[in-house]
RNA sequence: GGGCGCGUAGCUCAGUGGGAGAGCGCUUGACUCACAUUCAAGAGGCCGUAGGUUCAAUCCCUACCGCGCCCA
């Protein structure tokens, strides 16, 4: 085994031996229990990013964990078309080439796109792959493949038929440049610097006029009112009024209303409904017409006048110049607003009035907030709850036709003779009230959440009653990022429980988004981006897994830092060495001739307590979906406590043994607990612990399938982890002493161990050379403080006081001020103790054990005080 | 405007109603026969501010300040 772990020589070969023997496959067996996942399916022309490999890393940890525990496992993997995104990967290759989609036309265009998809679809799931991912490849979906496509049209038309899917015209939010329209929740706010204008409009009798403030002049065109509060006294006398509107000459009314908000602007809100989404339900209210000035291009047009053919912004310009020329601008005062933009390519949306499909809602929410609110879906971290329901309670319909050609197309068909609408399962022939032939199919396709909406069921067979969705659904649980809680996870479970009449999943793990170490998201525009396929040729994919799940809360951001990476690494290579370790000394070892526990030494005892500790430790942080929490319990055991402690304690026993038992003993506990620890640690890190798992002493094919390691009470040993402690602290102090003395490390030093305690005394002489290896020098241990060696260094630990024999190399007033520092910092905590347990409160109200600690921690505390003041004054003379 | 989260060592972040933690960085020493991607020792913090609850608050409650996110 080489010195230094080398992640590229391992990862490759396991996962293939893991795929090959379909160890990640699951088939239904009522016999065992289910864990199901099914994998938030990434965009099928995309590529990793952090946010995959940090979903996929948690979503890997549970599954590797329950699979470990017995459950049967089923992780199911997939891609999702990604309607607006794919579509425009292909127009962008399609403009290289110097053409468009219009060129192509539709049919030729969808070959266009699916050759796409055939060429880059795979590259996710093969970097999936490289992450360490072990779904069940054999299932793998695709959100436009068949089942997945009967499910949608089988689920809208079960939608129609219960009349929870209209078309209508309405307000909706249009991308100009992804030509399309988009739902709420697709428009992002940003908060950006612009104008407040104010605009004079007067009336059509007489000097009187009122005084609009406004973002957007050029909708001005389109004003149809202006809308003043009712409970305003300052235009009271206006309502009724006809105002004439500038630049236009439209005659138009002033209406009361109470959308108005009387202390914004002027009070007084110009109304134009066909694009502005609150003016369109004002209109609707009072019966206002709807006048379109602006095309899908944002070119103004329709009543737009002379403004004909200015884009938006140029219009903006010239209503602004005319106005002010005219008179009607009043005032320009600075103003920051939130502008909604295309969540997609962050242009400006634009309200317009379309025709659309909706799906209504409300009824759909109800049973989805009645499921969350009963627990039968359960949240974590819990604080996304209420940001579900208070979606969820304020649920307004969805938009759900786009206009692209890339997606579910729409399963309505319109009779060009009748004009008779048809929602149906199969591509109809003929009208089904006129009997013509002459069917046009709606051109627009669905939105892509609508299909991955049913992910957790179209991916198990429904609408057919399979076996699989009567096993695996309701999954086990959703993993996945909080940005996309409205987009997805509230979806799916609208319709999970309108299909299925069951929740999809019944816990929801809600993690943060990876940003970059500045701790700004990490985007193309940026380049901020870091490639996890570099850092996995780099660091291996075990260091970016546990680097992404330490030090993460659940639900909170992280952060990405190299230095955290380089961390990684090096415990990946701490454990590569600390079992190249073990596997150098096990020769001679027969793992069924193992001694019994009467045998153990107090380091076995102790090793093997702390050893359970963490089986439990890390068992239950994962229940509890703390995953960063138990991956830093793996981390200290093994770092500090199995390497640092109980290796070098080992040494000897494997070196230099006084008897050929001890020795196998020593090998006995090292494989032992190196093992139990790879399996505690495979669900974070499977390739290297399959890699050292395969050449410990093992049973089975693979550690994937190795039981998960039971917490076992009985090993528990709090005598001897108190023993150890002490041991330890005595050590502690014998190093400090020696560093600080400058002892060189290559000298044997003397300590002298003073223990007035028996048991402490007991202890030590069973087990001084403990001590002697670890802080190399030779103990000599006595029973009282007669006559403390001349010319040494001081400390205590636990009632036991050190003396460093330091002949010629001591310097009196280095040591001394050594020991007032330490003096000090005990006579501090001291006197907090001992103020404590004079309060009369304290002793009558707090716990017995809590009071109980603290009378031994000021025991504890004076005994050293004593021994410091006592060593100062023989320094001093 | 409403909601949520965060504010702990120089940096990044864990954590807990009862003696402040880790990693990195820093200082000092060591190529000690698993590992210099290491080992040993050390420095460094009114746990954002002000109140309140409690015998006891970094932790619970309230207000405020600062930062971030979501919704309207």
């Amino acid at each position: 085994m080489p010195t230094a772990y080398n992640p590229r020589d391992v990862e490759e070969k396991w996962y293939r031996y893991w795929e090959e023997n379909k160890f990640f496959h699951s088939e239904v067996d009522p016999s065992r229990v289910p864990y199901t996942i099914v994998m938030p399916p990434p965009n099928v022309t995309g590529q990793l990013h952090m946010g995959h490999a940090l979903d996929n890393t948690l979503q890997d940890v549970l599954i590797r964990w329950r699979r470990m525990q017995g459950y049967n496992v089923l992780w199911l993997p997939g891609t999702d078309h990604a309607g607006i995104a794919t579509q425009a990967k292909v127009e962008e290759q399609l403009a290289r080439e110097g053409l468009s989609k219009y060129d192509l036309g539709r049919e030729k265009f969808l070959e266009r796109v699916w050759a796409w998809k055939e060429e880059y679809g795979g590259r996710i799931t093969r970097q999936l792959r490289r992450l360490g991912a072990s779904c069940d490849w054999d299932r793998e979906r695709f959100t436009m493949d068949e089942g997945c496509s009967a499910a949608v049209r089988e689920f809208f038309l079960r939608l129609y038929e219960k009349g929870l899917i209209y078309r209508d015209y309405y307000i909706v939010n249009w991308c100009p440049r992804c030509q399309t329209v988009i739902s709420d929740i697709e428009v992002e706010h940003l908060e950006k610097p612009g104008q407040l204008y104010y605009i004079k409009y007067p009336a059509r009798e007489g000097g009187d006029y009122l005084v609009v403030a406004t973002t957007r002049p050029e909708t001005m065109l389109g004003d149809v009112a202006v809308a003043v509060h009712p409970a305003d006294d300052r235009y009271r006398h206006m309502v009724g009024k006809v105002l004439v509107l500038p630049l236009v000459g439209r005659e138009i009314p002033v209406i009361a209303d109470e959308y108005v908000d009387p202390s914004f602007g002027t009070g007084a809100v110009k109304i134009t409904p066909a694009h502005d989404p609150h003016d369109f339900e004002v209109a609707r209210r009072h019966g206002l017409p709807q006048i379109k000035v602006m095309n899908e291009h944002a070119v103004m047009d329709g009543e737009a006048g002379p403004y004909r053919g200015l884009d938006r912004w140029e219009c903006r310009k010239a209503v602004l110049r005319d106005l002010k020329e005219q008179g009607y601008l009043l005032k320009v005062e600075d103003y920051t607003h939130a502008v909604g933009h295309c969540y997609r390519c962050e242009t400006v949306i634009e309200p317009m009035i379309s025709r659309q499909w909706f799906v209504r809602m409300k009824p759909l929410a109800e049973p989805a907030i009645a499921a969350v609110k009963e627990g039968r879906i359960r949240f974590v971290p819990e604080r996304f709850t209420k940001i579900y329901l208070h979606w969820m309670e304020n649920i307004r319909d969805w938009c759900i036709s786009r206009q692209l050609w890339w997606g579910h197309r729409i399963p309505v068909w319109y009779c060009q003779d009748c004009g008779e609408t048809m929602a149906e399962r199969e591509t109809p022939e003929k009208c089904a009230r006129c009997a013509s032939p002459r069917l046009e199919q709606d051109p627009d396709v669905l939105d892509t959440w609508f299909s991955s909406g049913l992910w957790p069921f179209s991916t198990l067979g429904w609408p057919q009653k399979t076996r699989d969705l009567e096993y695996y659904y309701p999954t086990t649980v959703l993993v996945t990022g909080r940005d996309i809680i409205f987009f997805w996870v509230a979806r799916m479970i609208t319709s999970g429980l309108f299909a299925m009449e069951e929740v999809p999943f019944k816990e929801v793990f809600i993690h943060g988004l990876v940003l970059d170490a500045l701790g700004r998201k990490m985007s193309k525009s940026l380049g901020n981006g870091v490639d996890p396929i570099e850092v996995i040729e780099s660091h291996g994919a075990d260091s970016l897994r546990f680097m992404l799940v330490t030090g993460n809360t659940p639900g909170s951001d992280l952060r990405f830092h190299f230095e955290r990476l380089d961390g990684a690494r090096n415990f990946a290579n701490k454990i590569w060495n600390a079992s190249r370790f073990v596997l150098m000394n096990l020769d001679g070892y027969r793992p069924e001739e193992a001694p019994g526990p009467e045998a153990y030494t107090l380091a076995d005892r102790w090793i093997l307590s702390r050893y359970a500790r963490c089986v439990r430790a890390v068992t239950e942080s994962l229940e509890a979906y703390e995953l960063g929490e138990a991956a830093r319990a793996i981390y200290d055991f093994l770092w500090d406590e199995f390497c640092d402690w109980y290796i070098e304690l080992a040494k000897p026993r494997l070196y230099h043994p006084r008897e050929p038992r001890d020795r196998q003993l020593a090998q006995h506990v090292l494989a032992r607990v190196l093992k139990g620890a790879l399996e505690l640690l495979h669900p974070f890190m499977p390739f290297i612990t399959e890699e050292i798992w395969q050449r410990l002493p093992h049973r089975g094919r693979t550690i994937m399938l190795a039981p998960w390691p039971v917490y076992q009470p009985e090993l528990v040993d709090e005598g001897a982890e108190a023993a150890m402690e002490l041991l330890m602290e005595v050590t502690r102090a014998i190093r400090h002493i020696r560093s600080e003395m400058n002892v060189p490390p290559g000298k044997t030093a003397t300590a002298v161990l003073v223990a007035e305690e028996e048991g402490a005394r007991e202890l030590l002489a069973g087990w001084r050379h403990y001590v002697e290896g670890l802080a190399r020098c030779r103990v000599e241990l006595r029973a009282a403080c007669d006559a403390p060696p001349p010319q040494s260094a001081h400390g205590v630990a636990r009632g036991v006081k050190i003396y460093v024999p330091l002949a010629g190399l001591i310097d009196i007033n280095r040591e001394a001020s050594r020991l007032e520092k330490e003096l000090a910092a005990v006579e501090k905590e001291l006197a907090r103790v001992k103020g404590k347990l004079a309060s009369e409160a304290f002793l009558t109200k707090a716990a017995p054990d809590v009071v109980e600690k603290e009378r031994a921690k000021e025991k504890d505390l004076s005994a050293r005080a004593a021994s410091l003041r006592q060593r100062l004054a023989v320094l001093r003379g």
